[in-house]
DNA sequence: TGAGTGATTGACT
DNA sequence: GTCAATCACTCAT
């Protein structure tokens, strides 16, 4: 089988909502020092400019400031003191909006991605934002790589999720006040391995 | 300068 | 169901 092509920069450049549904089906692979890992995307939320559940909506801080980057490249952020998640930045320098990933099918590296998460279930090692950062090892030294094949971290072409196959839900995690109602949520239907059946 | 909150998870009751 | 982990940021002193 061919190996897949990343994904190419122009596929960053549409609207993060379609963005998001796009990359659904997609592969995330980090080359890691101990080997290679990752897996096709199942789940995934779109972040977008005045959003009040964004990080950029305040403005930009030291910690938001890959998302007014240049598109297709990561942005990984600690929260809740001790939790990483991963997103993807999409629109042209300037616009902050992103794609976080939320889960993850795992299909390469599953033995280290067990021993890094220390579970054996399949469905427990990227079933959420920060496990999935977790299993791939993803950080501080992550943040800002290039996805589109420029760095040990790269979203691959793969699999269009037909629309009838894409659930979209409000968003996990948004307090009150946070556009907690916005339907900006997406997976794969009937997928065993999203954060929430 | 300090209290409050958060795009979370896993251990525990 | 509850709660601790304990960082980056916002907002109110």
């Amino acid at each position: 089988m061919r190996r897949p092509l990343p994904l190419p920069r122009g596929f960053y450049l549409r609207s993060t909502t379609t963005i998001a549904r796009a990359l659904l089906g997609k592969l995330l692979i980090h080359e890691s020092p101990q080997g290679r890992c990752g897996g096709i995307v199942v789940e995934a939320e779109a972040y977008l400019r005045d959003d009040p559940a964004s990080h950029a909506f305040h403005g930009k801080t030291p910690r938001n400031a890959p998302m007014f980057g240049p598109p297709g490249h990561a942005y990984v952020y600690f929260t809740y003191g001790n939790h990483f998640c991963f997103n993807a930045v999409c629109r042209r320098e300037g616009i902050a909006e992103a794609v976080l990933i939320r889960a993850i099918e795992p299909t390469s590296g599953i033995d280290l991605m067990r021993a890094r998460r220390r579970r054996n279930e399949l469905r427990d090692l990227c079933s959420g934002p920060g496990k999935l950062c977790q299993a791939l090892r993803l950080g501080r030294d992550q943040n800002e790589l290039d996805l589109c094949g420029g760095s040990v971290l790269t979203i691959y072409e793969g699999e269009t999720v037909p629309r009838k196959r894409i659930v979209t839900t409000t968003r996990i995690g948004l307090g009150e006040n946070r556009a907690a109602d916005w339907p900006l949520r997406f997976y794969v239907r009937h997928s065993e391995f999203t954060s929430r059946k």
